[in-house]
DNA sequence: CTAATATACCAAGGATTATTGGAATATATA
DNA sequence: TATATATTCCAATAATCCTTGGTATATTAG
């Protein structure tokens, strides 16, 4: 094998992952079960696909080892294979937002209520949320709340929010998130809140963003709850 | 446009970046890209193509905004966008070597001579150099090196090497480095200093990884000579 | 054991990407 | 001005990937 095989090899490993990451629906069942493990059957519906093609790429996936999955009973439960995998997706994103101005565009466009608490610095918002200043509010699905959520977030998922919603304090601030900001739960809770007279705010960072600039921040560490001991709010 | 058209849409902005680094001919040019601004035909050159196809490639890799090119006279000058893109690719190789065994075992099967002094930690390589215990040789053509090179490294392009190899000292280890873990030349070096006495040792990082692992390490911070005002050794 | 469910496997058509030949453009040189 | 050089553009073919229909496999429920 001469030098030139033997680059050929390497850049070609590496190329089979980046390949895995080259479609947009690949990314969007990485930011899925960036949340949580989830069935082929559940990643399908979140992610607009039929089974069989999540299927399909999850397969792509599982070769480039970015996720790997396991029998449950009848289903098959697909799991990011690394932390690492979460923190790639938060860096691959970050990186095109920086590079695409038509990305920018886009976001901006889509800001219409997002903005000033996204900026807040994350210490901030930590001491006004752990004193009840305001409520941090997850409205993911609940099984996502539980593998990891911000520190002293509450967890309502938007599909109970319309019936719980009185439970929710008029005179304070509800600070909302939910998986990231490529998805729109928190936009729509926002709206729903605020048609209801809250006063309700959106954060765009999901739990992987607010990891990454945690760990960048060194000190922080907001150290997010969850994992094997789930307990609900 | 509805909350699906909108995802639909920022999925498949990041995917436009993904999909530009998934091949592994345009990973080789930004590995290339990463050490110094080249010519359409140099980088057809140096990665084994013929300047259509690099002409191609580069093209894509512009409409990711990864690179952008300048003409200077006869030729056109291609260079990365931002010293994000060299830190990406470090990153993307780090990544696929964590995940992909097929990749580890193949690195580790090169690694003939290679080991002991990469996992030497770089505070302490960087003094040994400074005082001059050891000879950090940068192989890289003259013009990477000036452009970046490891604090108090010398320059002898490979191509020099042999005629100019009894300005070395015999009585020093020297440490071989060029453009990282996947250019072949410090291997090459190595292999013709051992074969005429020296002690030659070879070190796998290239700059931008020096620099990634530097920043991490936040403290050691060996500033990369280089740049606007280029200094021949 | 049979039926129902969830997922994977295989194959094929359509869509996209890679690669190369030939022509066009822009610059430098004679 | 004509010629040579470096690169891009265009077109066409080959290769690869996407997507879906049909089928197979494993599991649970009856």
């Amino acid at each position: 094998m001469n030098n030139r095989e033997i680059k050929d090899a390497l850049f070609g490993q590496v190329a089979r992952m980046t390949k895995a990451v080259a479609s947009p629906k690949r990314l969007e069942l990485i930011e899925l079960l960036s949340q949580a493990p989830k069935s082929v059957e559940r990643l399908a519906r979140e992610a607009d696909i039929s089974p069989k093609l999540a299927s399909a790429h999850l397969k792509e996936l599982r070769g480039a080892r970015l996720v790997e999955s396991q029998r449950q009973g009848k289903r098959i439960i697909y799991r990011v294979s690394s932390p690492e995998v979460p923190q790639f997706w938060v860096l691959l994103r970050t990186l095109a937002e920086d590079r695409l101005f038509e990305l920018k565009d886009a976001l901006r466009q889509l800001s219409l209520s997002r903005g000033e608490w996204c900026e807040e610095d994350r210490m901030s918002l930590l001491r006004k949320a752990r004193e009840g200043e305001i409520v941090m509010l997850d409205v993911r699905p609940a099984d996502e709340y539980e593998q990891a959520h911000l520190p002293f977030a509450r967890s309502m998922p938007l599909a109970e929010l319309h019936g719980r919603i009185a439970e929710l304090p008029l005179d304070k601030t509800i600070l909302v998130y939910c998986r990231g900001p490529y998805c729109l739960m928190s936009k729509d809770a926002v709206l729903l809140l605020e048609e209801q007279g809250y006063q309700a705010v959106l954060l765009s960072e999901g739990v992987a963003e607010w990891a990454v600039a945690a760990s960048a921040e060194s000190g922080c560490d907001p150290v997010l709850t969850g994992g094997e001991a789930p307990g609900r709010k």
